[in-house]
DNA sequence: ATAAATGTTAAGAA
DNA sequence: GTTCTTAACATTTA
């Protein structure tokens, strides 16, 4: 489910608990989510604590507490994060909630295909460290984005999805950024020409700081001509010459694209 | 009943 | 060393 933007959605919601001291925290008894030792680090660390900040990048997100304590969630397929009040009673899909005095910060996570790791520093964890630069970033230019890229032979779709080289792009903002660029996904990479490369380093920032203005904000449905809302119907239509939309596995992923436009 | 879902990782093969 | 394919993870929804 969540991408970039769904991602920075999300973070903003337990907002409502930064500087409030934690009193009660309630963990899943085996969760795959949240490992053993990580439960105990957070139980053992966490009450009379307090979130002071948080940050994302891509799809990670770091909790930062007062005294030497650190979250990271990453939220998988289905994960979530809630605010809710102090009275919230546990559900079956609930991994961690922390109870402050106004509120419950609950990560709830059907499938479990995410996690929460946990540092007890006071610095941040080195998982955090070593990141690839955020798309958003000046770090992100054409410049690096070609010296990562150069000779690369897989496609494009492929490389989109990854982490290390695409923070934050998920399925369907790979497609949504092929679909504007005209590119098929399965191009491959060290195919395009120097254009496409920069109309595809630029549709990924663009579309990063869109999606985050319409989606990281407050969850609108993005405008008509975005792909996004058309990829998902059957029988959904290019907004672009109005034809039928194509469907394929590219990379083991459904992929959604118009296969008049996109060449 | 069967398939598919906005993610990641591991294993084995080419 | 790179890339591809497949499977696995667990649950809900169409």
């Amino acid at each position: 489910m969540p991408e970039l933007a769904e991602v920075e959605f999300y973070r903003k919601r337990w907002n409502t608990g930064i500087k409030h001291p934690i009193q009660k925290i309630y963990t899943k008894s085996t969760s795959r989510v949240l490992a053993q030792e990580a439960t105990q680090t957070l139980r053992s660390n966490s009450i009379n604590n307090s979130i002071i900040e948080s940050s994302a990048s891509g799809k990670q997100m770091l909790f930062r507490f007062e005294k030497s304590l650190w979250l990271g969630v990453h939220l998988g397929m289905t994960g979530k994060l809630i605010s809710d009040t102090p009275a919230y009673q546990p559900g079956k899909h609930d991994h961690l909630i922390l109870f402050t005095e106004n509120h419950s910060l609950i990560y709830q996570d059907p499938r479990a295909f995410g996690k929460l790791k946990v540092d007890k520093s006071s610095n941040p964890p080195h998982w955090w460290q070593n990141r690839a630069p955020d798309i958003l970033t000046s770090d992100f230019s054409l410049a690096y984005l070609k010296s990562k890229t150069n000779n690369r032979t897989g496609k494009v779709k492929a490389l989109l999805l990854d982490q290390s080289l695409f923070p934050g792009i998920g399925n369907w903002m790979a497609d949504e950024i092929c679909w504007r660029c005209d590119i098929h996904p399965e191009t491959r990479f060290n195919q395009l020409s120097n254009d496409q490369l920069h109309g595809l380093w630029k549709e990924t920032r663009q579309l990063c700081r869109q999606a985050l203005r319409v989606i990281g904000r407050n969850w609108s449905t993005p405008p008509n001509d975005w792909l996004f809302n058309h990829r998902w119907k059957p029988g959904g239509i290019c907004p672009k010459c109005n034809k039928p939309l194509d469907r394929s596995t590219v990379n083991g992923r459904t992929t959604c694209f118009c296969n008049l436009c996109q060449k």
